[in-house]
DNA sequence: GTCAAGCATATTGTCATACACTAATACAAT
DNA sequence: ATTGTATTAGTGTATGACAATATGCTTGAC
């Protein structure tokens, strides 16, 4: 009983809740499913009397959409963000640069607590993958890369990618996604987590990298875009490119 | 004539600089320069009796700090956000991993008129350097990575840059880093200039890197810390690391 | 003198209201 | 059809108010 009592007064987070966290929340939940589409116009009076708040608390979690890039300026006032096929290739190649770099730094600084935590994500994650619960793989996923985050000692990159994430949610949502690949992409997680547990920090970084390009193909196969892959951009050869289609600057 | 005006009336960018943004912007100098410390307390009605605005306003200001993580929240309110020394060390990682993506981006999709604007951008951080003024070197540095950010294509890399060179920016004031080696920084820049024009993906990412590690190094010698190198990260052999300190996992 | 309990105070979170200013729209005039 | 004018919708900003809550001070007990 006493260990039950060590792990149940774990230090509580503060959840506060204040209201406008809610709002952000219920905000960018509805962008991230589409229930607000890019290009919807967001009208502050409008959404008060939808989510029943005042106007103060609602501009204050405008501001914090805002500054996530998830909403943008335009002349009358604020609309959900557009996300073009070079920010949609970009966020690709982003994540698959931190998410190697995390991977990397997991295997070499992460110890067997850490380790523990992924062991036990990647297999919440196969589950979910199972109950063809696509919310549940979503979340699941990123309480993974949570975890890698963790054992990597990055917070910087948390953040980031979480950012991140909600744009790349909000794409699938808007139906130029819908990547069903469940299957590969667990294996190539799986290995992703043999490489750190073999404390193998280029091998970790590779799959890591190996698997966001096939997320990345796969997204752009899904829509006929041809985004360029991360591997195009890192593999080539020493020699200048220059020579292979265009002449240098 | 009738060409002037076609240079003239190019469409101006509405610089409506609402009450809030020179809020924001006041408040970020103010932390950047170290004006405000980390750990500071930020109290509303101080804040708005020294900007002279109203609670409104700040409250909307400091909502958009929050989200750059400029400022965290304690239990009775909001202090200037401390960075740890993992934070700096990833930061430093993160931007190696970023510039050396768009560097290589630009290498490969960048046009003449991009690598004009890259000639320009080095040629006035050339400048700055040498007038010796702080300010005008981080601001014409920024303006470099815009540039290369631009040449990439890659919008996503520069909002994430920016907000990091500013937590960079914050740690040099509050004088535990003040890099001068701008020499040595130059001469790495102009480096991965020359690698772009001449299309060289990999050596622009190369250069990218060595030139963030090299300031990685300068800063952590700086305050004797032992911020791991990105180069060790990335330069590790293909064989496990762990058969160099630790099991595996 | 030290410690605990309770009270006063400072500060944030939220709301309602008000008003100036700007942009879009509709409409009128030539 | 183009230009000018009025109406309207919507944001930007300010003010005042009040509840909830953490902080620190005061008081009281020992």
């Amino acid at each position: 009983m006493n260990d039950v009592v060590s792990i149940a007064l774990v230090p509580l987070t503060q959840e506060s809740a204040p209201l406008r966290r809610k709002i952000v929340i219920a905000l960018r939940h509805a962008i991230e499913v589409g229930e607000l589409k890019p290009g919807d116009r967001l009208v502050e009076k409008d959404l008060c009397q939808r989510l029943n708040v005042s106007r103060t608390s609602l501009r204050e979690a405008l501001r914090e959409l805002q500054a996530e890039k998830l909403v943008t300026t335009v002349p009358r006032g604020l609309i959900v963000a557009e996300i073009s096929e070079d920010d949609a290739a970009n966020i690709y190649q982003v994540r698959a640069a931190l998410e190697g770099l995390v991977a990397a730094q997991f295997a070499e600084k992460g110890n067997e607590i850490d380790a523990l935590a992924l062991e036990t994500a990647i297999n919440r994650l196969e589950q979910a993958y199972r109950s063809n619960d696509f919310g549940k793989v979503l979340s699941e996923k990123k309480k993974f890369y949570d975890v890698i985050c963790a054992g990597a000692r990055n917070a910087i990159v948390r953040d980031i990618l979480d950012h991140l994430s909600t744009r790349i949610n909000q794409l699938r949502s808007t139906s130029r996604l819908n990547s069903k690949r469940g299957d590969e992409s667990l294996a190539e997680l799986r290995e992703l987590a043999r490489a750190i547990f073999a404390r193998n920090p280029k091998a970790a970084r590779a799959a890591a990298i190996k698997h966001i390009d096939a997320a990345a193909k796969a997204a752009s196969r899904n829509r006929g875009a041809k985004a360029t892959s991360s591997s195009e951009a890192k593999g080539s050869s020493a020699r200048p490119a220059a020579s292979r289609k265009r002449r240098a600057l």
